[in-house]
DNA sequence: GACCTTTTGACCTTGTCTGACCTTAATGTC
DNA sequence: GACATTAAGGTCAGACAAGGTCAAAAGGTC
């Protein structure tokens, strides 16, 4: 449990859980020098230790003024949220994912509109590839969103 | 958000708000004056910010009592769609995507939570795949996202 | 020793900012 | 009116400031 990738990992998540927002914004070369280790060290912690399936975000920008921002999400483990999110799994086909939107539809969690918004992202001619990776690429467009949702909550 | 382009980006969007016309005139020289920068940055900042696909038109004037005027184009949701949905191509980046949506929201054509679903279904991960392809289906995802709206308005 | 995780370094891509030099327009002078 | 002067804005290459990627080396674990 002593090494860097543990350490740098603590130390975000203690700056997260002392942040109001549930939001940090990290400088990568900075917060590497703080460490002493290579800058790509900490691309290894946010790849291993803040996946979207953990429940953060990392958005980043390059260029003068780039930063790491990391956010949590305070995921309800008994929420129908996360059965949800879980639901959608590696791969999913369009039938099952359709039939996850319609849920959503007919139980009033999203409008009509936004109803179709999904459908339109999820069709097979517009993820225009072979199978398996057809429907993994489905997926992570269906659980980003259904995320999206979630966060739009408040 | 410490850059410069993105303060003058801001300064110049509140100027925008604050008019009754939705046009600014600005000095470009007296503006970088204010900002305490080479007068090429505004240029800098109109070119990557207040292009015609984010809703702009920017006209200048050289010589004597010359200008930089702003205007703020809307978008006319009964009448522009062929040409949105042309402008995404056969292929997009994240941000000239991302420029996309934010303008729809910008201009009332779609609500925060359509427009997080939409920016949600673009990402770069979500889409996890290598150039060309990624900015493809992007385009793919993007293209069928707009047709579907265009039909749900009747 | 096979396998997995961590760590590094070389090289890449994107975004920002400046400075030197160029073009255009208005105004003043003869 | 011709010409010079002055007052704008335009362009572009290059420096600088981030973060990204990937493969290979190093370290642990069974």
């Amino acid at each position: 449990m002593a090494n860097l990738a543990d350490l740098i990992e603590q130390h975000l998540k203690r700056l997260l859980a002392k942040s109001e927002s549930g939001t940090v914004d990290v400088g990568r070369n900075q917060l590497a020098e703080t460490f002493s280790c290579a800058p790509s060290q900490i691309n290894y912690v946010l790849a291993t230790r803040f996946l979207l399936e953990h429940g953060y975000i990392v958005e980043t920008r390059r260029g003068g003024g780039g930063y790491v921002r990391i956010t949590v999400l305070e995921l309800d483990p008994n929420a129908d949220w996360q059965r949800l999110v879980n639901s959608v799994g590696e791969a999913i086909s369009q039938p099952r994912g359709e039939a996850i939107v319609n849920r959503l539809l007919r139980d009033g969690v999203v409008s009509h509109r936004e109803a179709l918004l999904m459908m339109a992202a999820l069709g097979r001619d517009v993820l225009s590839m072979k199978q398996p990776w057809c429907d993994i690429v489905r997926a992570n467009v269906l659980r980003s969103m259904l995320i999206a949702l979630y966060r739009a909550k408040r």
